[in-house]
DNA sequence: TTGACGATAGTCT
DNA sequence: GACTATCGTCAAC
């Protein structure tokens, strides 16, 4: 219908698309089952100078090959064993720039998520949260390094547009380690959305 | 082959 | 707000 082109993605301004993508709607389709919810924060990750990045430094193996495809790819991994986590590939080809999405409003297929996550009530808790919202989108590695133009994970522009007032930006969650990377304010979420992991401290 | 280490979530207080 | 379960990845042995 309205999925995102490759033009989108293929932009060389990684933290540009991750701002971009807050308001658009990710979808999936496992089993013949629609699920689906509003992008409310990511977190942009680019490599290869940015030590928070898996592929920091052009590092290739297994595991960051998938960042090294072109734009408009799916990289999803696991994370303390347990998490798969979802991120957007963008750029050209061997560029391995990653946006990576932590947070969704549910709209479609909430009952489905709601069963994904063992859940019974709806919670923010259940989409805020890289873990929990691939959970309840039923994002598993198996769509790792599958088009985000496919029929089974996409991500869709419903013409809602965002006030940059809306949009807050802060030091990404969880990359301490990363040195003087981990101050850069490459996470993005929408102000007014109780459907986000982590909010700065007033 | 092996061991150290997380881009976390859920549970309990 | 604090505590911990848990396992794929990667680099070194």
């Amino acid at each position: 219908m309205y999925k995102l082109p490759f033009e989108f993605y293929l932009r060389d301004d990684v933290v540009q698309i991750s701002r971009d993508l807050l308001g658009k709607h990710l979808y999936t389709k496992t089993d013949g089952v629609l699920t689906g919810g509003m992008i409310t924060e990511t977190e942009a990750y680019r490599a290869p100078d940015d030590k928070a990045s898996h592929a920091y430094n052009l590092r290739r193996t297994a595991r960051t090959e998938t960042m090294f495809k072109t734009g408009g790819t799916a990289y999803v991994y696991l994370c303390y064993g347990i998490h798969s986590l979802f991120n957007v590939v963008t750029n050209i080809q061997n560029v391995p720039h990653a946006v990576l999405i932590r947070s969704i409003e549910p709209v479609e297929g909430i009952d489905i998520q709601l069963q994904r996550r063992g859940l019974t009530k709806l919670h923010p808790k259940m989409t805020s949260g890289p873990g929990a919202m691939a959970k309840a989108l039923g994002i598993t590695r198996q769509h790792n390094a599958l088009s985000l133009l496919s029929d089974e994970i996409w991500i869709e522009d419903k013409g809602l547009v965002i006030p940059d007032q809306q949009i807050v930006s802060a030091p990404r969650v969880g990359v301490d380690y990363a040195g003087d990377d981990a101050l850069r304010p490459w996470r993005f979420y929408l102000a007014d959305n109780k459907f986000v992991s982590k909010r700065l401290k007033v």
